[in-house]
Formats: C-alpha cells, sequence, structure tokens
DNA sequence: TCTGAAAATGGACCTTT
DNA sequence: AAAGGTCCATTTTCAGA
C-alpha cells in the first residue's frame, strides 16, 4: 500500500468505470501495473467490492430515517440476535453498535411513513430485548457516500 | 422501470462486474437487452455511479464515530455554512440534515481518537452556530451499505 | 435478436532494481 | 524476489443491421 495505490482508491472510490490505461495515464504507471495492483487490492480486500449505487428516489424510496436503539439486556445472544434482525431487514441500510445511552444506531430508507410504521412493530415492538428507540427523520441527504479518505 | 430493471439493479448493487451476458441469463433477458437498460439507467441517473467500496481498515481508518450536532440557530444561510464545511470534510462519510432535537447526524471515519478530536475543533468548535454535539463511537460497523431494496 | 468491430482486461515474458 | 514495461490473446461492451 503505497502512494500510487492511494491515488488509485481515490479515482476508483468516485468512478470504477475508468479505464486502466487512464488511470494509469493519472498516476504515471503502465495499464498493466494498474491491472496487478487493483487485482491485489481486491484480493486482499482492500477493494471490497465494485458496486453501483443507486439512486433511492428512484426506486420510490423517497424517505431516510435514523433510528437510535436502546437494549434492555446486553446480555451477548440478545444483542446477537438483534443484530441479525436489523442485518436481514433489506430496508435497513446500515446498523452501527455503539457506546452511550443507545446501543444500535439505523439508517433506514422507506418508502413512506407506513412502511416505516410496519417496521417498527417487527424490528422493535415484537423484540422485548428493545427498551426504547427514538426517530429522527432526515430532511436532506447533505452528503451520503463510504468514500474513506486516502491522504 | 420494470421488473427486469430492479433484478438488474439489485444484482449490480453488490457486484458491478458481473459481465453482461451473464446478467443477461439470470434475468432471462439478451446481453444486448441488458446494455441498453443499463445504459439507460446510468444516463437516468437512476444508478448514480459504479464505485469501489474500500474497506476503511486498510488504510488505517479503524474508528466510525456518529456525531449528532446541533445548531444555535436555524437561519438558512448559517445552516448552508454548516452543510458546506461538512461536505468538504473527507472524514465526513454522511451527513443527514434531520427533524427532531438535533440538526445534522454525521457519520465519521478517522484514525484514532486524536484525529477527531483536532476535526472537532474545525467543525464544531470553530463554529459559532454550533450550540452542541454528541458524540457515538461505533463499537461495530455491523451492516454498512448503501443498498437500495429492489422488492 | 444476432453479428462484428472497438475497447478493455489480464496473462506471458522480459528487464530493472 | 518484487515490481515495472511491452506485447498479445481473451473477454466484454456496445452499435449497426
Amino acid at each position: 500500500m503505497d502512494d500510487f495505490d492511494r491515488k488509485l482508491l481515490g479515482i476508483v472510490q468516485k468512478d470504477a468505470l475508468v479505464p486502466q490505461n487512464e488511470l494509469g495515464e493519472a498516476v504515471h504507471l503502465s495499464t498493466t501495473a494498474v491491472n496487478r495492483r487493483l487485482k491485489k487490492m481486491s484480493q486482499e480486500k482492500i477493494i471490497d467490492k465494485i458496486a453501483a449505487v443507486v439512486n433511492p428516489e428512484s426506486l420510490g424510496y423517497n424517505l431516510t430515517i435514523i433510528v437510535e436503539v436502546e437494549a434492555q439486556s446486553e446480555q451477548i445472544n440478545l444483542l446477537d440476535a438483534m443484530k441479525k434482525s436489523f442485518l436481514k431487514c433489506p430496508q435497513v441500510q446500515q446498523c452501527y453498535y455503539v457506546t452511550g445511552e443507545c446501543d444500535f444506531v439505523l439508517i433506514m430508507l422507506v418508502r413512506n411513513m407506513d412502511e416505516y410504521t410496519n417496521l417498527t412493530r417487527a424490528l422493535f415492538f415484537e423484540n422485548n430485548n428493545v427498551k426504547k428507540f427514538k426517530t429522527l427523520v432526515a430532511m436532506n441527504r447533505v452528503k451520503v457516500t463510504l468514500d474513506v479518505p486516502v491522504d
């Protein structure tokens, strides 16, 4: 992982379709060297995946909701069960297990409030280990990326 | 936007390097039809971009921090200035403008607590419109995607 | 939908440090 | 050994009929 790799990552995080010869020109390496480095970083899972980023609105997902979930008990198997239910819910885009007053922070995508209300039943009310949860509605997705700084 | 498109999106959100002939087999369309649909969805910004997802740990970004920021005044130009400072900070991966007690929720990536402490100065303490902020440290990134449900 | 050209990827092989 | 470069085969994309 050197300066070449970091520069390449900076570019492909923004656009993974830049051809390898152009990447080579940008960082001053041959096409083949670029190819080898990208392949290595993929194998080593430095690059997790190349993925399409879909605009939620175009599929009707107009609401982003952030939920802070507080657990009743911190018992490992109970927390694991909660994690699992969040993991398998496609509307839960992100889930972080955090320190502090609440235990989980979720980023959710839903079509409308009805859909969210229904999901709260399955995810929170029907789970006895959920003590309480707080709902924050996003009015504006100011910045939404998974970019990692490369400096 | 029909069922074919949704199925395609479901696949390319997970892996955008699946060749178009395989996509065709998966959804029962010809390679050319797949090509046309993907191109159209890119032009219409249903697909925002194809991007590499980088593993933060491999670049030393071992800490994910969630910050709830409360603004002093809701005056538009003051809020805009705050947004701008979050937008241009590479360690701020995501920023949502929300309803409720706090005004912004940030997802940040930092190498260590020192880096975060330094950033709080530039982002929060030196901004007079930041009334207070609450820091939640992520112990575990249970699920981190930008996936949009396709059902 | 099929065919074929253009482009991009990725392996073989050689050279340099 | 480790990494770069050139050349070439294969794969993939994408436009025309």
